[in-house]
DNA sequence: GAAAAGTGTTGAGGATTCAAAACATGTCAA
DNA sequence: TTGACATGTTTTGAATCCTCAACACTTTTC
C-alpha cells in the first residue's frame, strides 16, 4: 500500500459511481471493457491503482474518454439563469453591451451579448487591459483591430486575442452588428 | 507488447510534449514528481504504459490536472481571427462544439459555437472541472440542469455557473438551438 | 424450495511496472 | 584533450498489476 492509497480509494469510488450511472454491473463492464472483473472490483474498492491503459480500456466500454472521467464529479449551487430583459444593460452610445449578471462577486468572466449601432465605434484611442478576450459574431459585420492586425467579421466568424494588445472594435455595413464575446479577467 | 502500444505512444509524445513546453528534463520532472527519469523516458519512448498513480505523480510534478492532460490537443496558433470556417469542431453525436482557436495553452478561456440537433443532449452522466463558465442562447430552446436547478432558455437568455457544479444540456423544441459559450480555464 | 444466474469479493501466478544504477551521448570550461 | 556535468536510454530486480479461478452472497426462475 503506498502513499496514493487515498488518491486510489477516490479515483474508484469514481469509477464506481460512474459506472453505475451507466447502469453496468462490474461483469457486464468487464466484457465491453476487454478486463477481468476482478480487475474492476479490485480498482473500485481502491485496492489496485490501475495502469492507464486499463482504465482507457475500462472507460472506453462505458464509453466515457480519460479527460471527462478525470473531470467528473457530482454537487449542487446558487443563481445560475438569467432571462434576456435581465440582461443587465452597461453600455452607452451607439454600443449595447449586455452583461450576464454582475461583474462583481466571485467571476472569472465577464459574458457580454454586444449590439453595435450603424457606425458604431469603441474609438480610436485603443483600449488595453490585462486578462484575454474573445467571441463570436451573430449578425452584421464588424471591423477588428488587434495591435497591428486588422480583419472584417461576419456572422459565425470569430476572435481571440491577449487583451493588452491595444484593440478597436468599429461596426462596418448596413446592418447592426451583434456578438457574443467573453473576457477576462472582469476588471474594468 | 499489448494491443494498446499505438495508444502508448499516443500518450508519451504527449506527455513529452507538454513537459518540454514547461522547460522540464526528464530528471527535473522526476525530481518534482518523485518519480525515477527512468520511468519518465520509458512512458515518453511508449515502452511502458504507466499506472495512474505514477502519471498523476508526474503531471503533478509540471503541474497539470489529469483532466488537462488527456484534453490537450498539440496544435499552437497565435492566430487572433476566424473565418466561420476554421471554428474546430470537437462535437459528437447531435451536438455541434466549434471552438474558437485550439485548445489550452496560454488561453484563459474556451469560446464555443455550440449547436444543438433536435433532442441533442448532453447526456445523464454530469461533468465537473474546476472554472466556471457561461453563455447566451442565439436560438431555439434548451434546457439547462446545473445541480438542482434547472431551467428553459430561449433566444437572448443567458447563463453563468460554477463548473464544479454538476450540468447538462438537452435541446428541447422543434428547433436546432444555438448558443455560444464560454468556460474557464484551460488553466495551467 | 432448489436450481440457475446474477452480484461483488477474494487468493495464486505470470506479466508488467517502476526504482536504482549503469550506460551512452553531447556540451561547456579549463 | 580532459574532466565535470548535462541530456535521454537501457538494464536488473523487487514490487505491483492483472488474469484466472474459486468463493460468498443475493436475486430470479421453475
Amino acid at each position: 500500500m503506498s502513499n496514493t492509497a487515498n488518491k486510489d480509494i477516490e479515483l474508484g469510488l469514481r469509477l464506481r459511481a460512474i459506472r453505475e450511472r451507466a447502469g453496468l454491473s462490474q461483469r457486464a463492464l468487464a466484457k465491453q471493457a476487454d478486463v477481468t472483473n476482478s480487475t474492476i472490483s479490485l480498482i473500485e474498492s481502491g485496492k489496485m491503482n490501475p495502469s492507464v491503459g486499463a482504465l482507457r480500456r475500462i472507460l472506453d466500454g462505458i464509453p466515457i474518454s480519460l479527460s471527462e472521467f478525470f473531470a467528473f464529479a457530482p454537487d449542487p449551487g446558487p443563481t445560475i439563469f438569467y432571462a434576456a430583459e435581465e440582461l443587465t444593460e452597461i453600455g452607452k452610445g451607439g454600443l449595447s453591451l449586455k452583461q450576464v449578471g454582475s461583474n462583481l462577486f466571485g467571476r472569472d468572466m465577464m459574458i457580454l451579448k454586444e449590439t453595435y449601432a450603424i457606425k458604431a465605434d469603441t474609438g480610436r484611442v485603443m483600449y488595453e487591459h490585462d486578462g484575454q478576450e474573445g467571441g463570436v459574431v451573430i449578425s452584421g459585420r464588424i471591423e477588428i483591430t488587434v495591435g497591428a492586425q486588422r480583419k472584417i467579421l461576419g456572422p459565425g466568424d470569430a476572435y481571440y486575442f491577449d487583451s493588452r494588445k491595444s484593440h478597436r472594435f468599429r461596426q462596418v455595413g448596413p446592418e447592426k452588428c451583434v456578438l457574443i464575446s467573453a473576457c477576462t479577467p472582469p476588471t474594468f
